[in-house]
DNA sequence: GCCGTTTTCGGCCCGACTGTTTTCAGTCG
């Protein structure tokens, strides 16, 4: 699969022509069908090979030619005359913020700068600085202090982390009695993964907007006030995150969250859609004219528009306004769709709770069922069960099973799957489980094509029910193992396998994008939380929102059966 | 470079904020 390859050159071309200043739609072009690949699941030699380049949005002739090259001969002669027209280290520099194209032409042709290191000795030198048009002391000042952000290491948070900050700020927000509405907007409300920057939105007059940014300029963890105008503000807090607050009045909030929620490219595309119906769309309303249309709320945005709510779990561009336009949007799955947790661990392997506790827990959630899937043998370090500890916990559960007759607690293992796909347990061990989940724990850095064999063995086992956190990833910490999710998927509804969502926010394995190929091809997913103590059930709305980033309904989750379909589902399966 | 129920040429989203400018360019989201 070469598609993030192409991608990675195509994001380069359009860095390169942006520093020699070629046309910015031109660029624009390159940057959108880098993104496009970036995110495609289908394998571009696939559709070169069936002539169906062209069906990608945003790729034409050009691009289909140049995708065509790529593939012939390993690289793009565009690419590598571009290559040859700019020093090999300048591009890299557009990761600076505050740094565009525009001043990294003129320091590159004025100043001579053409890496990081001769950038920092440049800002440091005002006699050299200065001579750079549009440059002065200022600007320099804030250029130094981002490459000391840069050089401060990762800056994207997990979902979880972000929220914690996030929550942290609005409860100094509201305390200010005039704060109507204080509301998370950007990738948090998106339900991304990874949050690189906090959104807020406070609504309030505008005579008390002032003050509502003074106050949040100056709460607790801000390390550093970036921008502090009428309406918004910018802070850096301690972990070098940021975090930006605009207050709005009543009339136009619904523009404002919908402008600050983006995605970006979500965003054009409504703007676009408001142009071609002679509207006008900005953070402030939707307006005919001088008119407003709609901004109080988001519903009455989309309706002007001739659409309706696109959740925004949806808004990444990826086919969410054109669906919307037909009436195809999907009716996402909720978190009160859920109504079991079929992976979570005991203090019979590494949990921390009983399964006694386990099960009150649930209960208390309201679930009708639930599966403890404690660790297989191999799993030394979290104290795996062998097949003669697996007998006596199953006896456990099902003891404890019996005193329950209003939920449903099934006996079963997460068993590990070998790095050639082959189960930790034989089959008559596994037979005699209610449920199976089945994991990658060890070779996570084997390549795509090993990786993919190796899950398909286990699904084609007919041991199993479930695959748990595919890929094996940890966010910001592990990539995992890169899948063909297409043949996997498809290999999972030909034999009746569920590929599991872990809810963990460190995991959200299978990540969004996934998901969404995963149904697409057929295949049923449950969504489970691996909890390893009561409280970490709570950590099912993470996957939910993961799995409504894929598009999920509740008709592809197995968790939100009731619990004679779920057992039905789990008899015919073997 | 892409794209088309106003189009195959001439468009291509919109505004805030900052710093460098004396009216605007660059960057960002």
């Amino acid at each position: 699969m070469k598609n993030r390859e192409i991608a990675t050159v195509f994001a380069q071309m359009a860095d390169l022509m942006e520093i020699l200043g070629e046309n910015p739609f031109r660029v624009n072009s390159y940057r959108k069908s880098s993104r496009t690949l970036e995110e495609l699941t289908e394998s571009v030699e696939e559709l070169a090979a069936t002539d169906r380049l062209m069906e990608i949005p945003g790729v034409g002739k050009g691009t289909a030619e140049k995708i065509r090259e790529y593939l012939a001969n390993g690289s793009i002669a565009a690419h590598q005359e571009l290559l040859a027209k700019v020093p090999a280290g300048l591009p890299g520099l557009l990761a600076v913020p505050g740094l565009g194209p525009k001043t990294l032409a003129k320091l590159w042709k004025q100043a001579a700068v053409t890496t990081l290191e001769e950038l920092k000795t440049a800002l440091g030198d005002p006699a050299r600085i200065q001579a750079v048009d549009g440059m002065g002391p200022k600007k320099a000042r804030q250029l130094l202090d981002s490459l000391a952000f840069l050089e401060s290491g990762t800056h994207r948070i997990r979902r979880d982390q972000a929220e914690a900050l996030a929550a942290r700020l609005m409860a100094a927000l509201c305390k200010e009695p005039s704060a109507k509405k204080v509301q998370a907007a950007g990738s948090l409300r998106r339900g991304k993964e990874t949050v690189g920057d906090i959104d807020l939105l406070c609504q309030a007059p505008p005579s008390a907007a002032q003050r509502i940014i003074a106050d949040f300029t100056t709460a607790s963890g801000v390390l550093r006030v970036l921008a502090g105008g009428d309406t918004k503000g910018s802070v850096l807090l301690e972990g070098d995150i940021q975090a930006d607050l605009r207050v709005v009045g009543a009339k136009g909030f619904g523009a404002a969250l919908m402008y600050f929620t983006g995605s970006k490219e979500h965003n054009v595309r409504l703007r676009e859609l408001a142009v071609k119906r002679g509207l006008k769309l900005n953070e402030y309303g939707l307006f005919r004219g001088d008119k407003m249309v709609a901004g109080a709320d988001e519903e009455g945005i989309y309706k002007s528009l001739g659409l309706p709510f696109v959740p925004p779990e949806l808004r990444e561009d990826r086919g969410e306004l054109a669906a919307a336009a037909e009436g195809k949007l999907p009716a996402l799955l909720e978190l009160a769709d859920i109504r079991g947790d079929l992976h979570m661990h005991t203090t019979a392997s590494d949990g921390t709770n009983t399964i006694e506790e386990m099960v009150a827990a649930c209960r208390a959630r309201g679930y009708a069922y639930l599966a403890i899937c404690d660790h297989s043998k191999s799993q030394v370090q979290a104290h795996g069960l062998d097949e003669a500890r697996l007998a006596r916990h199953v006896a456990e559960i099902r003891r404890v099973a019996k005193k329950h007759d209003d939920i449903l607690v099934l006996a079963g293992v997460e068993v590990d799957i070998f790095k050639d796909g082959s189960l930790d347990f034989a089959r008559s061990v596994l037979e005699k489980l209610d449920f199976v989940t089945a994991s990658p724990h060890s070779a996570l850095g084997q390549g795509a094509a090993e990786a993919t064999a190796r899950l398909i063995t286990a699904i084609e086992s007919g041991c199993v029910h479930c695959i748990g956190h595919p890929s094996g990833r940890l966010i910001n910490a592990r990539p995992g193992m890169e899948l063909d999710i297409e043949a996997i998927a498809a290999a999972a509804a030909g034999h009746n396998v569920a590929l599991e969502v872990n809810a963990d926010p460190m995991r959200l394995d299978l990540r969004d994008i996934h998901v969404r190929a995963a149904i697409a091809a057929g295949a049923k997913i449950i969504i489970n939380t691996d909890a390893h103590r009561t409280e970490s059930l709570e950590l099912m709305r993470y996957g939910v929102s993961n799995a409504r980033r894929g598009w999920a309904t509740r008709h592809d989750v197995i968790n939100t059966y009731p619990h004679q379909k779920l057992l039905k589902w789990l008899h015919d399966r073997r």
